[in-house]
DNA sequence: AATAAAGCCTAGTAAATTAGTAGGAGATTG
DNA sequence: CAATCTCCTACTAATTTACTAGGCTTTATT
């Protein structure tokens, strides 16, 4: 029951797009030094959370890295989805479970599974970085 | 963020101990058979449990292992926190985090942390294995 | 008292996952 | 056209997890 490095990276990633998300796209180099993250890494995670349409990148010379929508728009239960395996917490919860009828385990994963995904859904990247 | 298998297995096996509970104490072997565990596993878990005072064992022929308390007066938070490390879900909350002041992630993962244990301490084994 | 049936303990290993590296190809700007 | 950036994919190292093995201690039964 560890978050990865990816979702905590991030996550951390997401925070420092939504505190420049005014000022506009930020460099994978700029964003590794600021964040100290390796940018080989980091360009992997920036890479998931293109594809599922979080960001927004401009390739080429000065080109870089944004928000693909406001930070209110965002959710964190959204962010993590991508970084995390959809949060499912145990296999049989997506790919189907044989003791899914004989065992009352099941039910505790799949209560704890939407608890944890509705928790998420109702914070806000923006929420979270204003202050 | 996947829930290890010392985790299912070890739930699976409190809520056989729940079902149990009037009946007496139940032997390794038994309940590896009908768990479908290797016993040497789920010794281990059981191991784990009773040094937590989760469940009672008696040695010698004849022995075997119960529930410590009534099912109801255990919550799936308790046998979870025993199983799964605490169910911290970063290792910051413990140790202490070096980013925890410039980031605004550390105040999610403890949220998120929070969240899940106090769910989890509503629900007691009795309560899931009862019908 | 002997034996068999249990639990206790700890070390070791194999498998799987995660974290991180590496390098080259394709785009864009100045 | 050169510099600066993103994109893609394969690979490897490190860590963690899951599981096995074996010997010791305790207790009930005969």
């Amino acid at each position: 029951m560890k978050l990865s490095s990816k979702a905590r990276y991030g996550l951390k990633a997401m925070c420092y797009l939504a505190n420049n998300y005014e000022i506009g796209t930020k460099s994978l180099p700029t964003m590794a030094a600021d964040l100290d993250i390796s940018e080989k890494y980091l360009e992997q995670l920036l890479g998931v959370l293109r594809k599922s349409t979080l960001v927004d990148a401009t390739r080429g010379a000065s080109g870089g890295y944004v928000l693909a929508k406001n930070p209110y728009d965002i959710s964190i239960g959204e962010i993590l989805r991508v970084l995390e395996d959809g949060l499912v917490i145990v296999d049989c919860l997506q790919g189907g479970c044989s003791n899914q009828c004989n065992c009352s385990t099941y039910d505790v994963w799949k209560k704890l599974y939407k608890e944890i995904n509705s928790f998420l859904d109702t914070m806000s990247l923006g929420s979270i970085v204003e202050k």
